[in-house]
DNA sequence: TAGGCTAAAATTGTTGACAATCTTGAAAAA
DNA sequence: TTTTTCAAGATTGTCAACAATTTTAGCCTA
């Protein structure tokens, strides 16, 4: 299991992690597709990996639990959340919503500066797609709406927005297309980034709409392939 | 300083109350304006008033700063927020963004008998003001908001809203007209019932957005008048 | 009397030990 | 061989004691 980063990152001077610090470290793994939804969670292991006590993980637990990242039972511990169908199919009609209104406001006040932000953002998605770096591109990919988000300036939605991200990322992991995302949104961002530019207010709106409905329409909640689910079979009874 | 209810209704078998529980009681005392903005809260006091341990207070802390109803600063403890008048203006307009979109979803969905039971909350409402019971008549009005976004069946937008209107008692209270509120939403809710009844969605929303731009429209935010401030300096000098 | 200093009290933060529960693994029975 | 049972180990939940910090109260001085 492999959450935050690598150890040598971590000697400035004793700080000892919060547990907001810790909350961070493991949704960024998990925007990052590196924690797999059921995965558990022990204390001690995130005590291990992050040096901090029993106290701050389970400080974190509760507040990841409080954003649906993980699922709390009681003596039972913590394991990475798996949205079924139906907080997904809210998830996205939530974005959709949240987006598209965020959107509008910001289409008003949207400035040049910020345009060039956003495509400076393009430029590294498209970089991490050519590199393979699938972990980073899917992390940039997230980030893009919520810099989009950033600019309406309302705190509170971005905040919002944020969660509903993150489980984004955990419903992609567990319904998403095998083959990864080169398909998704390859271009529909630098789209949406030239509508804002125009300052078309409908074509962006149906572009951002489009765009989270096609995500969401590539979902598959039927039972896995046999392919996989042979595999997953078989590594459970190696280990077992 | 009265938080939850009465002592005599806990005497239902040793049910410890979890974190959840102690939260709801303080968010509840919080919509019905029982608890002030800037009131301390002392971790021993509420392991009395609710009968819990220290731990479960310290994580019902965490909770509620989470949820934007109390401030936490290290080493001194929790104090109920105050809104800043920005963080009002971020409210509102939230509050305007996720309230008119889950109206025009609930519009194509509501059904005879969902108009039924907000035309019974109504009543609840009125009762409430004519007995002059203010602090449940606060507590009808923004749970009037939470009924109708609950019939558009998203339950993340719903807990999303249901925060929003926590933070709405708090800057009420804050910066609220004087004489409570008879003169703040007495038809308009009703007004939007009966244009959701006939399915009139440019109707609906219009009252819906003028509600709550009138509501925000009463808030003072310039400094507290002087009568309030000498009493409030006062009142500190006697117990201090 | 006003201001400042110090010690006592109160409150919060942290840690570790212990209790409760679940999980694992092996032995015994079918 | 398969299933059941039970005990040992591992993990989580709770609590109380202790440490760190802030607040309060009294005292002294100017």
């Amino acid at each position: 299991m492999v959450i935050g980063t690598a150890p040598s990152d971590a000697p400035l001077r004793d700080a000892p992690l919060s547990e907001e610090d810790v909350c961070a470290r493991v949704r960024d793994s998990v925007l990052e597709q590196r924690l797999a939804p059921g995965t558990k969670l022990t204390e001690e292991s995130l005590c291990g990996v992050f040096g901090v006590g029993r106290t701050t993980v389970r400080r974190a637990f509760l507040l990841l639990k409080r954003d649906n990242i993980i699922e709390l039972q009681k003596n039972r511990g913590a394991v990475v959340a798996s949205p079924s169908p139906e907080e997904a199919r809210q998830v996205f009609e939530s974005r959709v919503l949240v987006e598209t209104a965020l959107l509008e406001a910001t289409i008003k006040t949207i400035r040049p500066y910020d345009v060039d932000r956003l495509r400076s953002h393009l430029l590294d998605e498209k970089s991490a797609l050519e590199n393979a770096d699938i972990a980073r591109w899917i992390r940039l990919t997230g980030e893009f709406h919520l810099r989009l988000a950033k600019l309406a300036g309302n705190d509170i939605m971005y905040a919002f927005l944020k969660q509903l991200v993150f489980q984004t990322s955990l419903i992609v992991a567990l319904y998403g297309p095998n083959g990864a995302g080169p398909n998704c949104s390859g271009e529909d961002h630098k789209k949406l980034v030239d509508a804002l530019e125009q300052s078309d207010r409908e074509m962006a709106s149906r572009l951002l709409i489009e765009h989270l409905n096609m995500i969401e329409a590539q979902l598959e909640f039927a039972p896995k392939k046999p392919f996989s689910d042979l595999q997953t079979i078989f590594a459970e009874a190696r280990t077992a």
